[in-house]
DNA sequence: GAAATATATACTCATAGTGAGTATATTGCG
DNA sequence: CGCAATATACTCACTATGAGTATATATTTC
């Protein structure tokens, strides 16, 4: 509004009529390796857009909250959004992107503290990249982190993640014994055990954002608390700072500036869903690569353990991959034959993706 | 940059610095009724950003081609895109939207014509909302229109349509011929004959996007023609109006606004896709249904017939709708029981969706 | 060198799901 | 009544899936 309050006089285009919106492109770059799914991050200090001097607070220390890497868009220099993406990813982090798939456009009011203090809104279009090594350069002080540092309950790969029965169900029961009226404590009882596949419900390993969501409305997460805290804050309302609940939520995972966790959280569940449907595990993986590596990449996205034998049948009989006739030198057991992915299924059939199996109640 | 080049002397938040960038809300707003898909429209004239008079160009006449519904994002009166979206729908249209979702966000540039004039890149946020009735009201002159009007190869429900054979596939072939380098060619051809399911392979009806984007690109379509006719004017190059490759041009499907006719092919695979693996089909269906209606509002989406038996059997043992004990009262033949939809497996099983088969080389 | 360990690969088998039918049941209508 | 039109039930072959057992080929250990 400040900003761009004239530029009906002069331009006729209805610039942000309703007030100031900033477009901003977000990457969420994804790479395995050692059977860890990990993500690029930038600590806050280095983030293009969030940089705490500019709001007058005290500048990043050391465990400020990383962040997804951000730039801005710049309609001059890009043709396109993914363009924008691909240049300044670059020039941060010296990698070139390969695999690049639109994620979601995030423009919740908030989402960017500073807009609390007459800032713009923050509109995010995010981007997930898939990559296939992680040596980095560049700009920006940019690191690999283990997705699941952030999402820790999202891992069942050694079965349901202990802090799940320790942690979260107690805290999100207590949450909701709260609540006020019966009916939403019946309904939020029910919301618990299916999102996070308790009881004799089934693990959904696509239900990501759900759970992030439940778990962040709990107020269980450090986020739901710092937001909550900047809301009372800018209201003018006391709000004193809950040490022990924040203590317990850093028990959570690690938290993330602005909405960055709840981003990851939706670009896991898509990552996820697209396992199953489309070939794109490969962007991750080699030109060649054994079976087995191939299923613990899977595993590690999908954060669930698959059938060896089935999984392997799976794969040759859907035509995804073909043998190069070469074979792997393990350190121990009998070597496996290399695989290739076969490009041509990406014209060919149309559901050719990893198939994953349902995961039953007992994890 | 006319607008809001002084907005960093304001404040301190980079606003677009490579440049200007608005952002806009598109409504994909879908119904189905007499077993047709249909989209609602707005006359080009009201189209809020588009209006070709504030372009100096000639008002919209009688054929101007018509628009999806757009809007403005205010970010100091929307909480959220969504809750935008939600609220100029209803001041225009007078509907109130349910089941809204997220379709993808659009920014190349260009898409809209009066960038190349100095304008804004216009980015616009689509959102795809279902729909069940039909009854318009509200400020905008909106329209209901057959979706296969603007798309009309993707309707197999009588077989393959005959402008695949008659238009579509000579055309493609010519055009694969007068490229300049064999491979290319051949590549081309492969192209053709998978994403329109000819020869012997399969069609698949969630390929939209890549048949539009094929027709586009073969410079066969209304709106392809348009584009490369402005870039030409624009770079000074001389542009004479090929008005033979119009009228030809003119025979597949009508042409729309901007890059709305890519955002509709956009949305229509995303319901398809959507179709087999969430039960979002209720949200265009009355409280009541019989089974028969229900799968032709899926053949009408997905564009092509299903086994009645089998279609049953599915829903049915699917759980996903519950009899109601009513009859319908039908004009001729057995009455037909009345069904609901089951909202609990909205939270129960992950994958209840329509099942949909895989249509085989011979549609 | 034989046994133990680790991994790869082949094969089986019960069960569920899918595609394509046939058969039968109900209605209105001439 | 006989017919057209629709609904519903049931069959059957085939394929896909989950969960194993069995066997092959390497290295490490004793």
């Amino acid at each position: 509004m400040a900003a761009s309050g004239t530029a009906s006089n002069v331009t006729p285009f209805p610039v942000s009529p309703g007030g100031e919106a900033v477009i901003g492109l977000n990457a969420i770059i994804v790479a395995v390796t050692d059977e860890v799914p990990r993500i690029l991050t930038v600590s806050r200090a280095t983030h293009a857009l969030a940089t705490p001097a500019q709001m007058g607070e005290p500048a990043a220390d050391a465990d400020s909250p990383v962040a997804l890497p951000f730039g801005p868009f710049e309609p001059h220099r890009h043709r396109t959004l993914e363009l924008g993406l691909h240049d300044w990813v670059a020039e941060q982090t010296g990698l070139d992107l390969g695999y690049v798939e639109q994620l979601y456009t995030f423009g919740d009011r908030f989402r960017d503290p500073r807009e609390q203090a007459g800032g713009p809104r923050l509109v995010s279009v995010g981007y997930i990249a898939l990559v296939r090594q992680a040596p980095l350069s560049g700009a920006g002080a940019a690191e690999w982190r283990n997705w699941y540092d952030f999402l820790p309950w999202e891992d069942w790969r050694d079965g349901r993640p202990a802090l799940i029965d320790q942690l979260i169900r107690p805290r999100l029961e207590s949450w909701a014994t709260a609540l006020p009226d019966a009916a939403e404590r019946a309904e939020a009882r029910d919301r618990i055990a299916l999102t996070f596949g308790l009881d004799d419900a089934a693990w959904d390993f696509e239900r990501t954002l759900e759970r992030y969501e439940l778990l962040y409305e709990a107020g269980l997460i450090v986020e739901a608390l710092r937001d909550e805290q900047a809301l009372a804050r800018q209201s003018g309302r006391d709000a004193p700072v809950d040490e022990a609940a924040l203590a317990r939520a850093a028990g959570l995972g690690a938290p993330m500036a602005l909405d960055n966790r709840r981003i990851l959280a939706t670009a896991l569940g898509r990552v996820r869903g697209k396992l199953k449907y489309r070939p794109v595990v490969f962007e991750l993986l080699p030109a060649t690569f054994t079976l087995l590596h191939l299923q613990r990449v899977v595993e590690a996205l999908s954060g669930v353990r698959l059938h060896k034998q089935n999984f392997r049948r799976l794969v040759i009989n859907g035509g995804v991959v073909e043998p190069t006739g070469r074979q792997s030198t393990p350190a121990r057991g009998r070597p496996a034959e290399l695989f290739r992915f076969r490009r041509e299924v990406l014209r060919e059939r149309t559901a050719s993706g990893i198939g994953l199996p349902s995961v039953r109640p007992n994890g």
